[in-house]
DNA sequence: ACGAAGTCTTGTCAGTGACAAGATAGCTCG
DNA sequence: CGAGCTATCTTGTCACTGACAAGACTTCGT
């Protein structure tokens, strides 16, 4: 642990964690990078440095989704890859945010194409006889779920219901064999 | 129609189209007030008057989003109401976008909460017997569905078919009756 | 015709993202 | 060991933005 100011050494670890709890409390569009530069205890211009710009950052977040949703996705079937995929953008919010917002990061870092290739075959192995039509079907159910209740939309529907619990029970309505 | 540059008549309606094309084009972050204004001639101030604040201006557009989507959704079966969704979201993208972006707009604006209510009446009207669970997973679908399409993250999956023709035959997956 | 209310302008402020130039620290390789 | 090299961080600056305050103009009701 390097202690002079200069060579934080952790600087974009603790820039990335500071983003995602700003992001969590109040969205993407109130991140400022000075605001993390503050709190991080560097000077105003030490996170663009790693990220580039301010893209960047969203990026770099969006990446990191992409890792954490295919290892939360890997293995076990449909049904419940699906329950684990409304599960994560609850638990990583800011992260399923910035996944979802092309506008707000770099379309073609080849990182990020990277990762979401990898996020994609993780979701396709989940597919019996990986079907594109189910694939589709059930990769919409669930985020059209997960955006829904994170937007707002479900708390009349839901009640006080479990949401997990709820998506299991709806996500039986689709026929998964054509 | 008043010709001088005082009482511009109809700044309101400009503005918003002027920040529905911005929004269409680079993203709803990309939008400034300032930008609007010049766009319509006017001075860098006159759009607070119309809107108060910036989430003022995305306020509006989220409840003209909700009464066109109203619109466009009354009537028929539930199937083509998914499809009918599904094409609100391609035909109108940026008010699509800015109805479900809570961190944009005024959460609790009363214009807002009653136009969101009516929309919620129509989509379930169009749900047989009204069950709860049925209408969150067509939602789900549909609105999953339009979402990962306007994210591009359908291009490899759907490659040159019609999105809406897709959705219709994958909707055919989802029992409506349990 | 007159005053009130609505509409737009001018002026200003702190905050922001981006960039440029410089300082510091750690690393490599002689 | 020490001289350069590179990555990391700082300081300084600029144009732009959203918000606000105060004032000017216009329309409308009465």
């Amino acid at each position: 642990m390097p202690k002079s100011a200069y060579h934080h050494g952790d600087l974009q670890r603790v820039l990335i964690e500071a983003a995602l709890e700003l992001i969590a409390e109040r969205g993407p569009a109130a991140v400022s990078l000075r605001d993390l530069a503050r709190a991080a205890g560097v000077s105003h211009a030490a996170p663009a440095h790693h990220f580039g710009d301010k893209a960047g950052l969203f990026t770099a977040i969006a990446i990191q989704g992409n890792e954490l949703l295919a290892e939360a996705l890997a293995g076990g079937e449909l049904r419940d890859m699906g329950v684990r995929y409304v599960r994560f953008a609850a638990e990583h919010p800011s992260h399923f945010e910035a996944m979802f917002r092309p506008d707000l990061y770099h379309r073609d870092d080849p990182g990020l194409l990277a990762a979401r290739a990898r996020t994609s075959e993780v979701l396709r192995a989940g597919v019996p006889g990986g079907h594109d039509q189910v694939m589709l079907a059930a990769w919409s159910l669930a985020h059209g779920f997960a955006t829904l209740r994170r937007t707002g939309n479900f708390e009349r529907l839901l009640g006080g219901r479990d949401a997990e619990d709820a998506f299991r029970e709806l996500a039986g309505l689709l026929r998964v064999r054509p």
